[in-house]
DNA sequence: CCCTGATTCGC
DNA sequence: GCGAATCAGG
């Protein structure tokens, strides 16, 4: 695959919407993430500020030429300045919250712990209408392990939803799961 | 471990 | 110019 005109675009479009160099890729389709982040390199958009129009020539911290393929070379000469982020781009991805629907019913019986924060648990029950109901079978390594329902019903399935790195669980059942041990009215030690 | 962008350098 | 490999950070 080559950049043609009408990909360069898409690219450019994609960019200053903020996707990821990975979704653009997706997009695209033949091409690779790096591909993507080299092409926008290459154009000149690194930063994602094309828009405004603004500051200029950067000046770029390329302080040696070194011609030397070292073990490690990367030395970092302290940048004097950091671009002031002119950041008043949309974030299309941010999630667009609505009314936390309270607990209605009563909940299944959750593992351990059993004073968590309404916080937590709200946000628990609202991410479960969401969640992708998988079987068993259907959890990966990166699934939401977390259980939802009684195991004795047709009403049970697992979470589902992208894990938090490393846990098994996503982002909002890790916040049940793992308790701060705080709350601890009682801490003797 | 998953992801992100940034940079380098052989092609 | 291209992009895989690598680096650096979250």
């Amino acid at each position: 695959m080559s950049w043609t005109d009408d990909r360069v675009e898409l690219l450019k479009k994609m960019w200053g919407e903020g996707q990821s160099a990975s979704q653009i890729a997706k997009e695209l389709g033949g091409v690779t993430r790096n591909a993507v982040i080299g092409k926008v390199h290459r154009l000149g958009l690194s930063n994602r500020a094309g828009s405004a129009g603004a500051a200029k020539a950067e000046a770029k911290p390329k302080p040696a030429p070194k011609a030397k393929p070292d073990p490690k070379p990367q030395l970092k000469t302290e940048p004097a300045i950091k671009p002031v982020p002119v950041d008043a781009s949309p974030k299309p991805n941010l999630p667009a919250r609505k009314q936390i629907i309270p607990a209605g019913q009563p909940l299944p019986p959750q593992p351990s712990a059993n004073e968590i924060s309404p916080e937590a648990l709200a946000k628990v029950n609202a991410v479960e209408k969401k969640a992708k109901k998988l079987t068993l079978m259907e959890l990966t390594e990166r699934t939401c392990k977390w259980p939802v329902g009684d195991p004795a019903t047709e009403d049970f399935w697992f979470c589902g939803l992208p894990v938090q790195q490393g846990k098994p669980y996503c982002e909002a059942h890790v916040g049940v799961a793992f308790q701060p041990m705080s709350a601890r009215r009682d801490r003797r030690r």
